[in-house]
DNA sequence: TTGGAATGTCAACAAGGCTGACTTAATATT
DNA sequence: AATATTAAGTCAGCCTTGTTGACATTCCAA
């Protein structure tokens, strides 16, 4: 901390000193920048008095059509009481359907309709305008190293949910 | 969308055609990697009965000491109501101690006790031991294209605030 | 001296987390 | 067949942390 001198070299480019004050701006960096992240979505909810947690809500739906409820408050990371009350006044105004699983009649299966994929497009247009201009700005070479460290920040159950959401969609 | 071919090199790498979904998985990675930025330090928060609006005014006011309410409340993006009831627990808890200011004395000038200082390296030191894994993780090139797009996506004046708490720092 | 700025406080409210207890239905297990 | 477990939903109550609005105090500056 009194010595910001960063050998890097010594002992190859995985060993790197790193001072407090150098991840310290990375916290800070991070709590910035999901502030303008969530920005422009939220400003959209604000108009139409929804939250966040509807945004989620609609977002992983609309990226897995037909997941569960256990699902997806697995993937939302919150308990089933709380995801029960926005998925409620989701269904109530028509933006999601829930359907009776064929298989298993406990479960149910979560669906937009076209109202709730219209709602989702224009928020995440918002989001996806935001990220493309950071993305445009940072340059291909940053990029790719923003998402290296973000999934390294994760914990290794939520990296393995956010794999298990690439597979099946083609990216 | 129903390309997902990346023409790049064509016409510089400034113009670089992003799809949907490669957006999408941006979008996600920062979801996730946001509830693993901040897990460490709630955990914490939660043996103590404080929230995560408690680490964020000690964080702060640890990289600013003296800083002024009226400053703490912009860079946190929150009403004065809303963090003085933050700031009065800790006031009461003796974590943090408010001067009356010498020049304007309408000013509260804010610093951490020794007690706050404890808590805030506490909670900071858990934050930074994944910060530095992450960098360790995804190496040098990597944390700088990190920072790069996260400092796209602030808004402007975030980022001016961003850049303004590094200025006095030793980074 | 008066206007405005900085701060603090009270009250009321809302979103969105949480726990705990309980029901219903359907599936799994023994 | 009886029993246990699971998925989902619901109700009640609590907490944190955000919001508005109204108002008092103090003090600087024009």
């Amino acid at each position: 901390m009194n010595d910001p001198r960063v050998p890097h070299g010594q002992g190859g480019e995985t060993l790197l000193f790193l001072t407090d004050d150098q991840l310290r701006q990375g916290i800070e960096a991070m709590f910035f920048a999901y502030r303008g992240f969530t920005a422009d979505p939220d400003r959209i909810l604000a108009d139409i008095s929804y939250g966040r947690a509807h945004h989620r809500a609609l977002h992983f739906i609309n990226g897995a059509p037909g997941t569960t409820v256990n699902n997806l408050l697995r993937i939302l990371g919150v308990t089933k009481q709380s995801l029960n009350r926005v998925l409620r006044t989701l269904i109530e105004d028509g933006l999601v359907e829930s359907r009776v699983g064929r298989a298993d009649k406990r479960e149910r299966h979560l669906f937009l309709t076209e109202e709730g994929r219209a709602l989702e497009r224009r928020l995440s247009d918002a989001q996806r305008a935001r990220m493309r201009d950071a993305y445009r700005t940072a340059g291909p070479e940053a990029v790719s190293g923003f998402k290296k460290v973000l999934e390294a920040m994760m914990d290794s159950e939520l990296r393995r949910q956010y794999h298990a959401l690439r597979e099946g969609r083609n990216d």
